[in-house]
DNA sequence: TGTCAATACGAACGGTCGTGCTATCGTGCG
DNA sequence: CGCACGATAGCACGACCGTTCGTATTGACA
């Protein structure tokens, strides 16, 4: 049986504990011995599983990226077309944030601005995530135009900027400001801007 | 003559790269090693001016702050009270982040994930730096009100809140996704955020 | 039970990190 | 001119970085 390996066991543990520590210190900061510890294994040992940092760094974009499609995105999906998927969307999305927020935040937002200016595999990755999240946005709006919920000339690509650009802002405020605000000011934002988006 | 020291003078410069460095490196990523290579000094020399790292990176902040009011906010300033004054805001600002573009974009932004979960006095020199640049829009938007040109019943702070994401997200879209109509994009929603600030 | 891969470990590598100490340099003052 | 002093360099430190390698431990199958 080679389902069954013990090695991809202790993988996914290992990318769990990387998931909550590199929250924390970021993508960058997240290093082979702190996780090591962390972990309860030796450098080594746990380098084995990986073919290099970058490597390492990649599954663990790869990991959060399932996370949050098993956390956001499915369950959003089973709501009717339209407006109440967006909204769902957008709900689910900042609830994630918050509550992963107790340690670290949202990962994609923390390594967004990290990796900027460092051009590489590891950015182009987060790149794909991101570009497949606010697709996924465009995508729900489009749907919602075709029940009638969102006027017919509403351009998609701003919409999605928008709304991804809420929860950004939302995340800033809330996490490096401390602005217990932030909530409330980010559904604020989202309203005018499915105001905008409706029908006359 | 205490007023010529040379050493004001080298650690100015210091200050100029270590802006510029860190704008591509990150304030975190920002070390006395590499800083010394590029002024051109040793890693001692220039760590003398300083009493810490830590203290470095504070100055580094407050030089960026310095830079930040003269390019954007006293030359805003000078404009006529009211909407034209944030207007003017807001477009040398988005400005200011596309040409420091070239490399490394505004250091505020860049600095302001990879602190939001490290306290301490570098986080604090930062978040007050931005609650001052915040402070700021609502100042400015105050007036507009005054002047009537914005709506009195204007949430100042949602207001701020909004502004400041925007630049967050054109930054982010036009740095790290590559998208080359982030500042059209930023453009139409701060027109929309325009629109729902003017008296019916 | 013996075999063989898969898995984990310990130690070590060259490098860089932040940070001190000591010595040298350059320059304006007495 | 020489001296004092501020600015810079040189060097060393312990710690940690990513990475490699040889070895021990394990667990599945014969």
């Amino acid at each position: 049986m080679r389902s069954l390996a013990k090695g991809d066991d202790t993988r996914s543990s290992i990318l769990e504990q990387a998931l909550e520590l590199s929250a924390e210190v970021g993508l960058e900061g997240l290093t082979v011995g702190t996780l090591a510890k962390r972990v309860g294994m030796s450098k080594s040992g746990l380098y084995a599983h990986f073919e290099s940092k970058e490597d390492m760094q990649r599954q663990v974009l790869d990991a959060a990226a399932s996370y949050f499609v098993d956390a956001v995105v499915s369950p959003a999906l089973k709501q009717p077309r339209g407006l109440p998927r967006v909204r769902a969307l957008f709900e689910r999305w900042i609830d994630w944030i918050s509550s992963n927020e107790r340690r670290g935040g949202c990962l994609f937002i923390g390594s967004a601005t990290e990796l900027d200016d460092r051009p590489g595999p590891v950015r182009d990755t987060l790149v794909g995530h991101l570009r497949d999240v606010t697709g996924t946005i465009a995508r729900a709006a489009a749907i919602a135009i075709e029940e009638g919920h969102f006027r017919d000339d509403l351009d998609l690509d701003q919409f999605a900027f928008e709304v991804w650009g809420i929860l950004l802002t939302h995340h800033h405020f809330e996490r490096l400001m401390g602005n217990r605000d932030a909530r409330k000011r980010a559904s604020v934002a989202f309203a005018a801007l499915v105001r905008r988006a409706t029908p006359a």
